[in-house]
DNA sequence: CTTGAATGATAAGCACGCTTATTATATATA
DNA sequence: TATATATAATAAGCGTGCTTATCATTCAAG
């Protein structure tokens, strides 16, 4: 029971979380972009001209978190907000030509900190914790919906 | 490269994280709790009378970030500030009764956390995915120190 | 059409991390 | 002893998340 790990599991992944954007933000800070941002980036790489409800729902996180976020990212020259011209209550977000050029260099770094982070792991046990992470993702996700309020259920197609 | 899924990892720790956490302070919320201070009570639990900069070392936060925290939980009836006769610069950190009652119960919860978090997965996968995270924690921990400021490296004995 | 509810975005203020700088105290050295 | 450095804690101000509340706009009902 204690000597499982399982009763560190949430201290673990914390570290690993703060750990794993620590190092990227060390690598990024050149160009200015953090982890939050590169993660909204990636969403309108994807999808340009996406609203920014949208991207809350993806990021699952709360429109004015996304509001703040686009306002620095705006700020720093990576994206663009564009009137809707059929709904005025809409911003439309497209990256500019600054975050198109920096897209594949930010997520070539991206893919470094996880060599780095999974020095030693087998390419099984990459398996295991990619998939065991997932279930977790499912689990937690789950678990929320079903005790109050019941989201969309649906925009966690990564 | 696409289909193994290595390239959101680093997506799937910090949603596993946030989820983590979120379910964890929506359960702790009743008790006035987060998952930052029930880090640092553990701490306290487990070395009363351990120093602010102690703390900081233990947690891996900077000493500003565990002066301002301490200060809540001050306020929330948690810990209590002591000085020290030897050290006039230090403070000494000590568990009230209120978080000595609470303990067991807020681990207990953060076990179902864990549990919920688990669920379907085996506890062989359980061993391969803790494994992994520590061995994440020591690559990334070595990578940052080997990438300037050199730290006392010690003080990972979780 | 008009009222009312829902939706998109933002504001205000808080928690918890950070960097940089300051204060008080302790310790090492000239 | 006197000065310099190191250490413990804190202050100020910022980034990124949150909750709660507000404003403008759209859409649905009457």
């Amino acid at each position: 029971m204690v000597s499982d790990g399982i009763d560190r599991l949430g201290f673990l992944i914390h570290d690993v979380q703060r750990l794993m954007r620590k190092r990227f933000e060390a690598r990024a800070s050149g160009l200015g972009l953090s982890s939050a941002q590169w993660r909204l980036m990636v969403r309108v790489a994807k999808e340009e001209g996406i609203t920014q409800a949208r991207l809350a729902e993806l990021l699952e996180i709360e429109p004015i978190s996304v509001s703040r976020l686009v306002d620095r990212m705006e700020e720093g020259g990576w994206i663009e907000r564009r009137s809707d011209a059929a709904d005025r209550r809409v911003r439309m977000i497209f990256p500019t030509a600054k975050a198109s050029e920096a897209y594949a260099e930010v997520k070539s770094l991206a893919g470094e900190v996880y060599e780095v982070s999974l020095t030693g792991v087998s390419p099984e046990d990459r398996r295991v914790l990619i998939k065991a992470l997932e279930v977790m993702v499912e689990n937690l996700t789950d678990a929320e919906a079903s005790c109050g309020k019941i989201k969309s259920a649906e925009g966690a197609a990564a």
